[in-house]
DNA sequence: ATCTGTGGCGCG
DNA sequence: AAAGCGCGCCACAGAT
């Protein structure tokens, strides 16, 4: 049924609304909500279709009719919803409850496949009929009060069909498979995803221009510095400019051979190792050609030029852990330097909040593990990694008396968490294996919880066939993997549980955050892992940082109930160091 | 001209 | 072959 009438449009919105699961899916003039609109909006109980034709009516009057169907009644089925959350905000209308059959798929098949979420593959898959994306480039470019084609409301009507009976097959899938707490999970975040992409972040692209020269003019001189040792062996063309590509590492390394430096690889830490000035001057180059090539203008390229804000696109299930990845650009990986970071900044008369989970993977290890020292000292708001020194080297060790001791055990327990050996180990604190080993012995003689716990995530692994997360989040690994005596899946096992809970937290708090700032002009603008940075009113922002370290502990005590949960909350108007 | 894999490095 | 975990981006090198 195809309505274009706002009464029509309510009676039979209101007719679906009986149901229990409704599929939404859009047709749009483009992929960018920021700048393509909403052409149509259609619904599926799984018999009928309902295609509203939202072109030209007002909004509130489409806010009116469907909300009844989208705002509260049956789970609404979407793929990929927060592409669709996206486009609906500007008719106001908020999705709820949802469920989302591309997100699901990712958490079904983690570790199995890496591609092939696409509602056509999904049906495929499925439903045995693979769907044909070609009718959608007819909706990009359709004149305004041009008709739609029968073709485009078939492909419409397919498509929302497909998304209801994929997900009825789904949900089989998701009880069998003990994934319904992370489904759950997933769905409930997708809002503050698509709110946070769809406000953007504001970043003074003045200030980062100063910061990038800054870093060009240390990079040429670095040049200069390599251009001046170079120069004896290298071939120097009829301008005396030095023939050597210092982006090319089997240039470089060649060059540094014949100025006697034999390196395995050009890594930085093998180049200050050497201590040879063109070596180091090399290091001092990358760094700032770093700067100046994935952070300078690539990166501001990403200011939208409606908004003037980075509307960068995080994937929600980014890593096989769980964790968010992003990208254009990764605001996940923007260096500490305050002088770059400082120009993430709120807008005049606004503040932003910086948040993050304190010591987040060590209190889910304490969770795992029940480990009474670990938990006390959580308990008790004490220095952990002073207190876990203290029981390894038995001496009362602080930040202050002991500097050193505290760094180490710090080193273990967070190299505990990636699955790192004695060998490790002796790499990072400069001991020998020797004492590396006994080191080890004796941290896991002071906390035998935590050596039966890491061991006991191993033999789980081996046993299911899977990792897994508090929240019961899976990554399937291959049994041949498994098999091989190679190290790397013991790590894995040990990892991904506590890599992939802290990532569940997160998101758990952001769909706290997103829920308890709903319609207050307070937003999340960014997240990095066990971070979280929140715009809001100025006047606001004691009161906003208060909810928001309240709803961050609310997240983690939910998680891992029984550990202390902390998180620690800035208000300034930049992004403050972490 | 465009794609793919690799080294290197930014972050948690 | 092993590598302490997880990502994305830039530049190079080789292939299509």
């Amino acid at each position: 049924m195809l309505v274009r009438d706002l009464e029509t449009m309510a009676r039979e919105a209101a007719r679906l609304a009986r149901h229990p699961v409704v599929a939404l899916d859009t047709e749009t003039s483009g992929l960018d909500p920021l700048t393509d609109t909403l052409l149509l909006v259609a619904f599926s109980n799984g018999v009928d279709t309902l295609l509203c034709d939202v072109r030209g009516l007002p909004v509130e009057g489409v806010r009116a009719a469907l909300a009844p169907l989208v705002e509260g009644g049956p789970v609404k089925a979407l793929h990929h919803a927060k592409f669709d959350l996206r486009m609906l905000m500007p008719l106001g209308l908020e999705v709820r409850p949802l469920a989302d059959t591309m997100l699901n798929e990712q958490i079904l098949e983690n570790g199995r496949r890496e591609s092939g979420f696409s509602l056509s593959e999904l049906s495929s898959r499925y439903l045995g009929l693979p769907l044909d994306k070609a009718e959608r480039q007819g909706f990009i470019r359709m004149a305004p009060d041009e008709a739609f084609t029968p073709a485009q409301l078939e492909y419409a009507r397919r498509d929302v069909l497909a998304t209801w009976q994929i997900l009825v097959q789904q949900m089989a899938r998701v009880q069998r498979e003990g994934a319904r707490k992370v489904a759950r999970l997933e769905a409930l975040a997708v809002p503050a995803f698509a709110d946070m992409e769809q406000r953007g972040v504001l970043v003074d692209a003045v200030a980062w221009r100063e910061v990038i020269r800054r870093a060009q003019a240390e990079g040429d001189a670095a040049r200069a510095e390599m251009d001046r040792h170079f120069r004896k062996v290298a071939n120097v063309d009829l301008l005396g400019a030095v023939d050597l590509n210092y982006d090319s590492d089997v240039d470089v390394r060649d060059a540094l051979g014949k100025l006697g430096v034999h390196l395995q690889s050009t890594q930085k830490g093998e180049l200050l190792h050497s201590g040879h000035p063109a070596a180091v001057a090399l290091v001092a180059y990358r760094e700032a050609h770093k700067l100046v090539s994935t952070y300078g203008e690539s990166f501001l390229s990403h200011v939208h030029p409606r908004t003037g804000r980075i509307h960068a696109s995080f994937r929600q299930i980014g890593a096989s852990t769980g964790r968010v990845s992003c990208e254009r650009p990764n605001l996940q990986n923007v260096p500490k330097d305050s002088a770059l970071r400082s120009c993430f900044h709120a807008p005049p008369g606004r503040a932003l909040i910086t948040a993050d989970y304190a010591a987040c993977e060590l209190r889910i290890l304490a969770h795992l593990s029940r480990d009474p020292v670990f938990l006390a000292a959580f308990e008790r708001g004490e220095d952990v990694h002073a207190k876990v020194a203290s029981q390894v080297f038995g001496v009362p060790v602080s930040k202050q008396s002991h500097p050193e001791l505290r760094e180490r055990a710090k080193a273990i327990s967070f190299g505990l968490i990636y699955g790192m050996g004695a060998a490790g180990l002796a790499a990072q604190t400069g001991q020998s294996l020797d004492e590396a080993e006994a080191l080890l012995a004796q941290y896991f003689r002071q906390f035998p919880r935590i050596d039966a716990t890491l061991h006991d995530l191993e033999r789980q692994v081996r046993e299911r066939g899977y990792a897994q997360t508090v929240l019961g989040r899976r990554l399937y690994l291959e049994r041949d993997f498994l098999d091989r005596q190679s190290g790397a899946a013991a790590r894995l096992s040990r990892n991904m549980p506590i890599q992939g809970t802290s990532a569940d937290i997160t998101k758990l708090a952001m769909a706290f955050i997103h829920e308890r700032l709903r319609g207050r002009d307070a937003f999340l603008v960014n997240t990095v892992h066990d971070e979280l940075l929140i715009e809001c009113p100025a006047a606001e922002a004691e009161r906003v940082g208060a909810e928001v370290k309240q709803e961050m502990e609310r997240a983690m005590a939910a998680v891992v109930p029984g550990v202390s949960p902390l998180a620690e909350v800035r208000v300034g108007d930049t992004w403050a160091k972490g």
